[in-house]
DNA sequence: CGACGGCTTGATGATCATCAAATAGGGTGG
DNA sequence: CCACCCTATTTGATGATCATCAAGCCGTCG
């Protein structure tokens, strides 16, 4: 499901899955952009909405001193750049490869006035993100570099896993540096944490985008506790 | 404005500002909370949303062994409580003593159905919040003690300041425990860094809940070291 | 007054950043 | 196909920052 079909028929819209399809095609459009290529910047005009439709998406902020700290990743289904004053206020770029569709905002709102389903359902994308903030304020605040990196694994695991499952393997699509940049921490110290949670058995890497879980629930108590008493 | 009357009168809601006048008088209701009084706690089902009156409202994560996570702080005017799927993923409570409005989630909802306008603004509050996190993000992951403290102090006194001020007094509502939790430190060490910006300076505190800035200026060069990128 | 909670200050140590260098992997051109 | 280069990653050594442990201070309240 995407925006397209959501606003053809409102009432299978799910929270970051809009379907755009009644919209006048002319508005929309889908495009590629090349690893690391920019969406936008923060301070333009806001007058895209994007949804992902495959690759991912890092929403990042920039210290003039080069210091970076990326938001959140937007995966597929995601949708980016809903602005209050029609400006956005952090950059967008893709990590790999990555395919979007745009709308114009004004076409999404109009649409959404008419259609009160579709709004509950923008909405609910939002508090869905936003949401998605929470604990992600708690792993830069409030945790060790190893819960961190278990925290950050953990999350994309289950994003990967079957219902159910207990293990799961999948690639990274972001580098070290992206990784450090999302969690507040340095490249060397991804790679040492990561190192570490190899050698306890936490998790496998058999080359360096591979990751396998074989115990989600190991790797969860190391996201919350700091390990140690395991 | 409030969410009241910006129900009644849609063209003046504002984000962090909506008005619910024409709910059913039933259904809403004012209330106080004593200083640290939970308004609802993670997990509890969200039938009401809120607005803060006055006081302030912290909300926060807690980690099994203790360790507290402060997201944001709500002020006057702001929105609490919007829920994707009917449940808080957060906890709530008071600072100091707060008056908050309640609505019930349902009603509203119903509001914003035959409300564009009403749902539009609901919207641009969830967006505003979610870019007040963005730099929330930089401040925890990539700033310093000193340009942490430096940082949360420049955001209240902007809130606090007229337009155009270079200077600016107010009272703290927050200890530092909520302070540490806030920007991810320790009491001792937000102790320690209060009195190295007075010692430098760049801020005054006659007395421990009363911060004076003379000069904003010099209060951004320390919270941006270099900072505010594009 | 004495006790309590919140705050400050001091001493010490752990974690993580920084600087530096080696290794691995991917792509290019011969 | 291999040599080479470039970049990403890993590993090592050292140090700065901040957490922790501990004690003392201040204002409030019973």
């Amino acid at each position: 499901m995407s925006i397209q079909t959501a606003i053809a028929n409102p009432t299978t819209l799910q929270p970051g899955n809009i379907n755009w399809m009644e919209v006048p095609a002319n508005g929309q459009c889908v495009f590629t952009l090349a690893p690391k290529e920019t969406l936008f910047h923060d301070g333009d005009e806001a007058d895209f909405v994007y949804e992902v439709i495959d690759g991912l998406i890092a929403s990042h902020s920039l210290l003039c001193d080069g210091r970076r700290q990326i938001m959140g990743f937007y995966h597929p289904g995601d949708i980016i750049g809903m602005s209050h004053d029609g400006n956005h206020h952090t950059s967008c770029s893709a990590v790999g490869s990555t395919r979007v569709r745009s709308i114009p905002r004004s076409m999404l709102l109009n649409a959404a006035k008419d259609r009160p389903e579709l709004s509950e359902k923008l909405l609910n994308c939002m508090t869905n993100q936003l949401y998605g903030m929470q604990s992600h304020f708690v792993v830069l605040g409030r945790k060790c570099a190893q819960e961190k990196l278990a925290s950050f694994i953990l999350a994309l695991a289950r994003r990967y896993a079957a219902e159910d499952a207990e293990s799961v393997t999948f690639r990274l699509q972001m580098t070290r540096m992206d990784i450090a940049d999302y969690l507040g921490m340095t490249i060397e110290t991804v790679s040492r944490t990561l190192t570490k949670l190899k050698t306890s058995g936490v998790i496998e890497m058999p080359d360096t985008l591979t990751v396998c879980v074989p115990d989600l629930f190991k790797l969860e108590d190391v996201a919350e506790h700091d390990d140690e008493g395991w």
